[in-house]
DNA sequence: AAGACATTTGGCTGTTTGACCAAGGGAGTT
DNA sequence: AACTCCCTTGGTCAAACAGCCAAATGTCTT
């Protein structure tokens, strides 16, 4: 609605938003494995090993962050990646956590 | 420690904490901020415009998840960024966001 | 050593999160 | 239509989080 000329405090909360949907291991893992192709909800539930409800949910975190879509097909639904990008973070994170070790 | 042809739920766990550590507005607008160089509490709780014993925490979560680092300098503490590579996030973030306007 | 200043830590409270179970929908099958 | 399968939604509960104030710590100044 406005152009900030530095960022406004309301882009911090929307990027915190997006950065939270992923900010969790189970999330991460899912965009992990997603990152490998298309999968279905029932495929994430069991690489994660919780129930299939709470499963969903974190999907429809993924969801309504704007990282994952989903797509019906017969019974199943599928979930991909939206946006590639955000595996770029695992390198960065990889190497905090390497930094962490040292 | 050990190493997992595929990364292993422990890696999914450390990964989320140090995305957690980021995924606030306050601690992402500090870690924007300390992308220009570094700066003390001070300046830091006036940008953030919280409490400073909350800002106090908020760099601690940031410190202790290997993204940050401090120095006392007489009375001040400064801090700066440890792995600019974070930065490479606010990117990505962004596309999302304006995908998500789209 | 007393005081001022900068930051951290402890304690309290309200809010958010994440897990489970149970119940509700939509899509195919019989 | 009734049944099953796959998934989502609602409810509950314990744990984690984020904010504030007050108290403690550490450093410089007087």
């Amino acid at each position: 609605m406005k152009a900030c000329t530095r960022p406004c405090s309301g882009h911090f909360t929307e990027r915190a938003r997006i950065m939270k949907a992923m900010a969790h291991p189970s999330r991460l893992m899912m965009v992990d494995e997603l990152s490998r192709g298309e999968r279905c909800v029932c495929e994430l539930t069991e690489l994660v090993g919780h129930d299939i409800s709470t499963v969903s949910k974190h999907l429809a975190i993924l969801r309504k962050a704007g990282i994952v879509t989903d797509e019906k097909k017969g019974k199943q639904v599928f979930y991909r990646l939206k946006l590639p990008c955000v595996l770029n973070f695992f390198q960065c994170i990889e190497s905090v956590v390497q930094a962490n070790k040292g």
